[in-house]
DNA sequence: GGATTGACGTGTC
DNA sequence: AGACACGCCAATC
């Protein structure tokens, strides 16, 4: 029950308001560990199993691209949940990525 | 306990 | 501007 790195994660991703995303390597540096972008991703593989469900749809890599979205069950449904909080997605990457971008340790 | 992995990041060609 | 390579850190086998 040891709050390892990934359940920190998706603590942390579940803060992320509607409508807003963010980077693997923006939540790393938020939980201190910095380089560490990849574990956030690799913890996101869990999210699914986690209890409260995490919007991983709203965590993309540092160029706003949706890297993840072959892993959802229709990989589709990541786009359609970015858009449906009002994120424009084009081409599996987000438009406005620097407008809806949200940075945790900004917020926080 | 060593080796492998992995939804990344940054720099370079 | 697009493609390639190396580096990081923590969990899993």
């Amino acid at each position: 029950m040891e709050e390892s790195f990934y359940d920190q994660v998706f603590e942390l991703v579940r803060l992320i308001p509607e409508g807003r995303v963010t980077s693997y390597g923006a939540i790393a540096r938020s939980l201190g560990s910095g380089g560490s972008a990849r574990m956030v991703g690799y913890a996101m593989s869990n999210a699914g199993l986690s209890h409260p469900p995490v919007p991983a749809h709203r965590v993309v890599n540092s160029t706003g691209l949706l890297t993840g979205k072959f892993h959802f069950s229709p990989p589709e449904q990541m786009e359609e949940l970015l858009q449906a909080e009002g994120v424009i997605v084009v081409d599996n990457k987000i438009k406005n990525f620097k407008v809806v971008f949200w940075d945790p340790m900004l917020e926080l």
